[in-house]
DNA sequence: ATGAAAGCGCTAACAG
DNA sequence: CTGTTAGCGCTTTCAT
């Protein structure tokens, strides 16, 4: 049975509103009473109730991390969490870990929500990760809980106010990826990935978009086999060098992606830079291990992290308000497999 | 301002002892008094006040699962929280999760603990994940506070009770994998791995018992450039090859090990695994999506994440019982990046 | 079967 | 500056 404030109090031969006061650090206390509150605290090895005092203050400390729909084997998502966790603690808050998968096609109102929502003050603010959809987020409004949402990954058809969100700029990484490919003098630019899912639908749009630019018809490749993305983009590749369509570069939408697509073109006999350059999408950390590390888009998931617990925990205390949309910039990373294109034959004229 | 209990009662016309007995689903309630607070609880959107509830039954069911010195981008510790997240959810626990690093210098009373043991309440049972010394453990045997460890990377020196541990076997995989090697026909199988680390140690161990027996000399290759296992494999096959040592298999200490020593024979026309065998040990996500698939030892890091959990929540039940260890089994995976050693020229006599 | 009331450990408001 | 006390929302015990 641990000691408890009263004890303290007595041991002190103090009023509990006094060992409050001290363990509070409040000023205005009698050095010689706070000396002697200290000295049982010690004595008696107390530790403060957090259930009382959270009790009674009416608001706890936590934040939950709620991963939709995704697996934390993947290191965007538990690098996201990391910052969330890495902030929450140096502003002495706790961070709640929530999986919790659901189907889009079910009404708000039949969502069978994780137990952290179904209670009250468990967790005072939630961070919705992973991928989510409208069903969910509305779900989480209607109970008025105070939330902040990763915002890339949110499936949408509703129009979406600038508030309360937090996302990285997923339109000029691949924009600059690709220009960056062209300036290398490289034209037969690919870019392989899934158009499927939402947010790779706007990577591919950013590319096209460099691509007209610059005067180029753009090329894409996907071939969906499952949701590994490794063999997709081995499966992508294969498919080009198979059709026999040049190729001398590839923007791939997930560095996952790039190394199943590095591994095939190997398997053909193609070396990286020297054949064929390869930016990937991420910078995961295996991205920087490979021979020669890879070029690719660094997403800094630790500040999208700290970001989003930074905005929970204002909205913690203060639900009511509204925090403007945070965009975290990204930046090209280049390294060993990219390099210039070998010098087109000169036609002859 | 959400409904309480009171405001439930005074809605349903009955005491706020009926509705408590009727949200804890006591049987001996009165069918229309019982239909009357459901009424009431839907019409108020009343959800549970946690904190209360939780303070006057004086235990909080969250465990805190305490993932020290390493990092959750390793699938390894991911993989593990997510298994305890699972069991937890199942069995309506809560899992905080809580970074900690800290020197395994610094005397248990001086460390600076993490906020989840400053106070009590916070959270009631903790899971000591990740790698773990004797001066952290024992500051939190000195507080009391009932915790489960993570064994394989608990670096002791004191002598161990095989109680309320939870870890998988790390003895059994690399000998059965260096004997599955064996009999596949190799004799000049390479053990690369770090040798300084305790776990790999192990490893290594077991992997010489089996080369030992086999009547066969081991090989052990370590180049520990960083901590960067890719890199370190890339280097160690790097190092044999250049020595223009004989080697027609390697078992790797961990996957991204193994990972780095492929490229490394790739990069010198050696195929896997017409030229080389190897096997890796982890089985992470990608070793299933190499080209080809590769052999490695599957460690089941959800099944040890939920039995962490299971025990952890015992041990909160029961804080004064002891729970006898609980060693998960690890299996061989064959894949394609093993096969038969190519036949020994026949020994002119 | 139901209501009334004590009390969990702490904070904060108030009185002195 | 310090002591006293109400009260946070709920569970549980004790009457009835």
């Amino acid at each position: 049975m641990p000691a408890t404030i009263k004890d303290v109090a007595r041991t002190a031969a103090v009023s509990i509103g006094t060992v409050s006061r001290v363990i509070n650090n409040y000023p205005d206390v009698d050095p010689e009473l706070r000396e002697r509150v200290q000295a049982a605290i010690r004595e008696l090895n107390y530790r403060p109730n957090a259930r009382a005092r959270t009790f009674v203050q009416n608001s706890t400390p936590v934040i939950s991390f709620i991963l939709s729909n995704r697996s934390l084997l993947n290191p965007f998502h538990s690098g996201i969490l990391q910052g969330v966790e890495e902030y929450c603690a140096s502003a002495g808050y706790f961070v709640m870990f929530t999986k919790y998968d659901y189907s889009k096609d079910v009404r708000a109102e039949d969502l069978s929500l994780p137990g952290v929502l179904r209670s009250h003050g468990v967790a005072d603010c939630m961070i919705l990760a992973g991928t989510n959809y409208d069903n969910f987020v509305e779900a989480v409004e209607k109970l008025g809980v105070p939330h902040v949402i990763l915002s890339n990954h949110h499936v949408t058809e509703r129009e979406q106010t600038p508030f309360d969100r937090v996302g990285w700029d997923d339109l000029s990484g691949p924009y600059e990826a690709t220009k960056y490919l062209i300036t290398l003098g490289h034209r037969d630019i690919w870019y392989i990935g899934d158009t499927a899912l939402p947010w790779y639908q706007a990577r591919y749009e950013s590319y096209v978009r460099a691509m007209r630019e610059a005067g180029l018809a753009p090329l894409g490749q996907t071939v969906e086999l499952s949701d590994n993305y490794y063999a997709n983009g081995y499966a992508s590749a294969e498919f080009i060098l198979e059709k026999g369509y040049p190729v001398t570069a590839v923007f791939a939408a997930y560095d996952e992606i790039a190394f199943g697509a590095w591994d095939s073109f190997r398997k053909h006999g193609l070396d990286v830079p020297r054949d064929v350059s390869i930016v990937g999408y991420g910078d995961n950390d295996e991205a920087q291990f490979k021979a020669p590390p890879m070029t690719t888009v660094r997403i800094n998931k630790s500040l999208v992290g700290r970001q989003l617990a930074q905005m929970a925990i204002e909205k913690l205390q203060q639900p009511e308000g509204r925090l403007p949309e945070v965009v975290i910039p990204v930046s090209l990373v280049k390294r060993g497999s990219t390099r210039p294109a070998a010098a087109a034959p000169i036609p002859q004229s």
